[in-house]
DNA sequence: TCCGAGCCACTTTTT
DNA sequence: GTGGCTCGGA
């Protein structure tokens, strides 16, 4: 610590004080915590930066942190500020903090994640850049629709030029903080030929019009309001005394700007992270910013908490070795006084399936001797991937748990009937309007919206008010005007009605009355019944609000129904939804290069993206407290057609004394070579020296323990039969045939046991008998 | 205006 | 294999 800076003697005051009275080493928020953690949560005045590794306990200090802030009297509650991620996190946050100082944590009222602390703050500012307080939010889905409109607009074809590409650049402007008139000139050019900016000042018209903001737009019109309006700044300067960052690695440009506006007063920021697990990248997250953070903030406290209260040291191990090959990062050694454990196992088997059938068994295996499912995880690179499990869990009979899947409030009908109430809400709401005036159908399709659109472009006015409009003229036909005179009364009624009655009494009626719960009713749709399911419970949601505009507000930055949390099922997630989670046991399958790490993010990003995908392996690893299973399958099935697949380079990164590699004999044995070699993709890739050359491969074989030479055959498939034994084949030319993995086909040549086959939808491949039945 | 057939592009990761 | 979209006929 630097011993001429003012603050860190304001600190150490602070420190000192701590150790009398109340606030003395006994306070209970104190218990059981380190000397770090001790240090993290009395280190209160200046900036500091907690570096918390994986399971160090990070969460127990900052609210350990927090709880001190209050019960010392620092501040009320409603002087900190604390942002986080994800809504979980906060939750989470709010209720260790309320089991450590009580109901005073309820005032913790700019406690939340980034978006919805900027939303708050947006709504009470909201005429300063050109919004009512009443704005609604949108999300991905009619961010991608309201792009699509300004694309079409613009005369451009939206097939070459698509909506949600479109949103994407602008995310990715709004991520640096950028409004359409700071955005470099050059990056025109990223889209529709040099009018990208063009179209991104467009689309911000378009919102202001609409009276909506995007997710991005969320901070970016607080940054503008801080920077334009500096007694705003000021009012928010006097507020916070105390901020405090979750995952600040995890933070975009425009969050850290916004940051550092708000703690350029008091300085005393508290900011928490680990430059390891920031996973975030692709969505405008920059490791620069935890990177700097003792540039940005001189004489700033570094704290760093290495050890780890998780994890076998076996697992550490693996898990240390791993990311030691990526060269960004500021270094931490976590260490653990927990016995060695298990070694990390990895296996390989012969596709996906066989992958699920593997944990599924490992799962029953591992249930039978007493442990509960919901100590088990199965954690996956890409959402893909779950279906395979699903499945396979789904014969097993063993309960299973889907984090992040498709999200409640993204689904179909939750976001119609949505629309319905955001329309009840606010008759201008043009997204909403479009959505759901015809649906169900009601004879109002594209012809009838098209004059409707006209009507309000030439009078500036909402399709509301257009709608109004033409039932006064003779735009519409006789039909489209009664329906359309129809749905307009009927909003109209709602919104009266909804005076008062509580938001679920609304839900209800309109979705009723709508005839949009009819339409599934009637649906011959087999998801019918789980879209009616989905209904009731999006009612029952809304029953837990007082006001619709509370409900909407919920919805709109909430995209996870609170769920009661079951302990008999399993959990399957991605490896992103699982950061910040634990279990006894971890399964980690898809190791396989091109799916982890994914071909697709080390193409757009190359060499930092690949140390973005170890980093979340690396958080994969150091989920497990006691085992953790990583597996890999040689064949996969990409779009439906089967590929063969290398180990994941990360396999062969894991120090070898902390792994225990039992991959199944065979798997790039001589039928798959056969197969692999010949086939029509993946040739290059194939060739059998740098095939065998691969590390992972290496590493199999060894210990398959069968020598230089590849084993003949996979264990369990077609195993009484020898490749290299000759032979006649069952089959003779012309023959119909069936193959596990290409389908139907029919025999073009016979060569001893090796066949060509011509196949019905994967073309001709040449494949061994053993392989093939008579179709 | 609606509906089915056929064509297509597609699979990271999320507030 | 899937879901989204366009096109042509009812």
């Amino acid at each position: 610590m630097t011993s001429d800076s003012s603050i860190s003697q304001r600190a150490m005051a602070g420190f000192a004080e701590s150790r009398g009275g109340f606030d003395g080493a006994d306070a209970p928020y104190l218990d059981g915590l380190n000397a770090e953690q001790r240090e993290a949560v009395l280190w209160t005045e200046g900036p500091v930066l907690m570096l918390a590794g994986a399971g160090t306990g990070k969460t127990r200090a900052l609210t350990a942190r927090l709880a001190r802030l209050l019960a010392t009297g620092r501040a009320r509650p409603w002087q900190i500020l604390a942002v986080t991620f994800t809504n979980k996190a906060a939750r989470e946050i709010k209720d260790r903090v309320a089991r450590l100082i009580g109901p005073a944590a309820e005032g913790l009222q700019w406690l939340g994640t980034f978006h919805s602390v900027s939303a708050q703050i947006l709504r009470r500012h909201a005429p300063l850049v050109g919004l009512k307080s009443t704005f609604a939010i949108i999300d991905a889905d009619d961010q991608a629709r309201l792009a699509k409109q300004v694309i079409e607009a613009e005369g451009l074809d939206e097939k070459r030029w698509s909506g949600r590409m479109l949103g994407f650049l602008i995310d990715g402007w709004k991520n640096r903080g950028l409004t359409p008139d700071k955005v470099p000139q050059d990056e025109a050019w990223r889209f529709a030929e040099g009018r990208a900016i063009k179209l991104y000042a467009a689309y911000q018209a378009r919102l202001t019009t609409l009276n909506a903001a995007d997710f991005g737009d969320l901070l970016v019109h607080n940054l503008t309001i801080f920077q334009k309006h500096a007694d705003v700044l000021e009012e928010y300067h006097q507020r916070f005394r105390y901020l405090l960052v979750d995952e600040y690695q995890d933070t975009n440009v425009a969050q850290y700007l916004w940051l550092r506006l708000l703690a350029q007063k008091s300085r005393n920021i508290c900011c928490v992270g680990d430059d390891d697990q920031s996973i975030y990248g692709w969505r405008g997250a920059e490791v620069e910013n935890i990177l700097k953070f003792e540039k940005d903030f001189p004489g700033a406290k570094v704290i760093r908490l290495e050890r780890n209260y998780r994890s076998t040291p076996a697992i550490l191990a693996a898990a240390s070795g791993l990311i030691s090959a990526n060269a960004q990062r500021l270094g931490k050694t976590l260490w653990t006084d927990r016995a060695e454990g298990d070694k990390v196992k990895v296996r390989g088997v012969w596709d996906a399936e066989e992958e699920a059938r593997l944990i599924g068994d490992d799962i029953e295996a591992e249930q039978a001797r007493g442990r509960a499912l919901s100590d088990m995880a199965v954690l996956v690179r890409a959402a893909f991937q779950m279906r395979a499990f699903e499945d396979r869990f789904n014969t097993l009979g063993i309960a299973y748990r889907v984090v992040g899947g498709p999200r409640f409030y993204e689904r179909e009908e939750t976001r119609d009937a949505l629309a319905y109430l955001r329309l009840i809400r606010n008759g201008d709401d043009d997204l909403s309007f479009e959505r759901v005036v015809n649906k169900p159908k009601r004879g109002l399709g594209d012809k009838a919206l098209q004059t409707l659109h006209v009507i309000a472009r030439a009078r500036g006015v909402s399709l509301m008010t257009a709608a109004k409009l033409s039932l006064e003229t003779d735009d519409l036909g006789g039909a489209a005007k009664k329906a359309l005179a129809q749905f307009v009364g009927a909003i109209e009624r709602w919104a009266r009605d909804a005076k008062d009655m509580t938001p679920a009494e609304i839900a209800e009626l309109a979705l009723e009355e709508s005839g949009y719960v009819d339409m599934w009713k009637t649906s011959k749709s087999a998801q019918a019944d789980g879209k009616l399911d989905n209904l009731k419970e999006l009612v029952r949601a809304a029953s837990e609000f007082d006001t619709l505009e509370g409900y909407l507000d919920h919805v709109a930055l909430v995209s996870e129904l609170t769920e009661a949390s079951e302990s008999g099922q399993v959990w399957l997630m991605t490896l992103h939804a699982a950061k910040g989670l634990e279990f006894p046991v971890v399964f980690l399958p898809g190791w396989e290069e091109g799916i982890f790490p994914s071909q697709r993010s080390l193409e757009e990003k190359g060499a930092a993206a690949l140390e973005e995908e170890r980093r979340l392996a690396y958080v994969g690893i150091t989920r497990a407290e006691e085992s953790c299973r990583i597996s890999f399958a040689a064949n996969r099935q990409v779009y439906g057609r089967w590929q063969a697949a290398m180990p994941s380079r990360f396999i062969d990164e894991l120090p070898e004394d902390a792994v225990d590699v039992v991959s199944q004999p065979g798997l790039y044995g001589a039928a798959a070579k056969t197969f692999a070699s010949h086939s029509s993709f993946d040739g290059a890739k194939l060739k059998d020296d740098a095939y065998y050359d691969n590390p992972g491969w290496r590493r199999a074989r060894a210990a398959s323990g069968r020598g230089p030479s590849p084993p003949p055959m996979i264990e369990g498939r077609a195993s009484s039969v020898s490749v290299s034994a000759p032979g006649r084949s069952r089959f003779a030319v012309g023959a119909r045939v069936f193959h596990q993995k290409f389908g139907y086909g029919r025999i073009t040549a016979v060569e001893g046991q090796k066949l060509t086959v011509d196949f019905d939808h994967s073309g001709e491949k040449k494949v061994v008998d053993a392989f093939l039945e008579a179709a």
